[in-house]
DNA sequence: TTAGAATTCAGTGTTTCTACTGAATTACCG
DNA sequence: CGGTAATTCAGTAGAAACACTGAATTCTAA
């Protein structure tokens, strides 16, 4: 049997996933946790072979539990167990070592099958999703051709420009540079989107989520 | 005993609730639904006194089931139980008729006394939304005042500038104003709104939603 | 280690914005 | 009808933005 641990902020998910595996012949729930401190003592006495892991937890975010599970129990298959069904999340997550991403809304035997997936070290991904993305990334490189890639200092002037409104002058002031400098990163991010003025910059930085990587 | 429905797309929720609420002695749980139409079909059969309900339904959204809900049903209190934690629906689903309004991760005894509650026709709000709604308000009052109001002239200016990134020349060919006309009126807006450039005025009209009415 | 990218900054104009004051001409409300 | 608000426009002037070219460092990835 497959030994399964969950970590989630809520009595109603962690009461309705015992529920669910009450009776099961595959999957066994060997540990329900309500913070990561707890999740930190119930690891040291009993190591399971899959954690369900919720993203939303205030306070702590699921994508830095996720990193230091990888990290510090590496053996443990995580499966994140979320409402988020957006592809957003998706990435994050598989990056810090999340092996399979599941949707809440599922039923017992998508959730005992995605158990098994990634306790057998392989990828399960909420099949709605693993379209959503393979159709994102190809409209992607459709539509556009690319995302104009911003170097970091561009990015970091231009979230002072969207984000604090800041002039060339202020921007100067507080990266320690010259406002001919600034000028010139100004001048490059106008030529790399295509815009005239500020207010297109603005524009097309919200538009295409330039601010979020 | 108080009789006690639910409806919610997620397994989970429902079978965590059924088994928060098994051997309840003050709360019977009396129907499970995944969907609107499950409900409605459950509902000729036995009409419980309450009726927990999630917001975040895909396709039929919380708010319009809940009207539905207080217009065919009225007899039957409707306890919203959901993730969101803002403000923002709080009051929207209370004009839609429900009675109560409780966030997913509480507890046994909170969740029987939130329905105690909206069962005796009382009305249940988390208190921390309570507190930020109250303390929302007063910092509404305190802080703005009042919306600034705008002329049809400013407005439409202000249209210009945030959604096609005008400048004030192109504006003035537009509008076949003086360019004086459009730089004047710009001068009031960055009064009204108090900022000190169109970055700042796109912020604040999109903050604001100024270009709504 | 070496080419290419990134970062930094200056020079030189032109254009546009921002900050006001003042005032004439409608427009609208009571 | 009368007054207040809205709209229009001009003048003045300094600040900032915009449009490049060029070039010296410094990072960085192959």
């Amino acid at each position: 049997m497959i030994r399964v641990s969950i970590l989630d902020d809520q009595y109603i998910v962690l009461n309705g996933i015992q529920q669910m595996l009450a009776d099961n012949t595959i999957v066994q729930l060997t540990g329900m946790y309500r913070s990561k401190a707890e999740l930190e003592e119930g690891l040291k006495v009993e190591e399971p072979d899959v954690l369900l892991l919720d993203i939303r937890m205030p306070g702590e975010d699921g994508v830095s539990i996720a990193e230091w599970l990888s990290e510090q129990w590496p053996e443990i298959k995580i499966l994140a167990l979320t409402n988020f069904d957006t592809t957003q999340y998706v990435t994050k997550m598989m990056q810090a070592g999340v092996k399979g991403y599941l949707l809440k809304n599922t039923d017992l035997n998508t959730l005992v099958d995605a158990i098994r997936c990634v306790y057998q070290d392989e990828q399960y991904i909420e099949p709605g999703l693993k379209e959503q993305i393979v159709s994102e990334s190809l409209q992607l490189k459709k539509q556009k051709g690319h995302i104009p890639s911003l170097t970091r200092r561009e990015k970091e002037i231009l979230r002072l420009i969207v984000r604090e409104h800041a002039s060339s002058k202020e921007i100067a002031d507080k990266l320690f540079l010259s406002l001919r400098t600034v000028e010139s990163h100004r001048y490059h991010l106008f030529q790399k989107l295509d815009v005239k003025n500020v207010t297109g910059l603005v524009a097309k930085a919200l538009e295409m989520g330039l601010l979020l990587g």
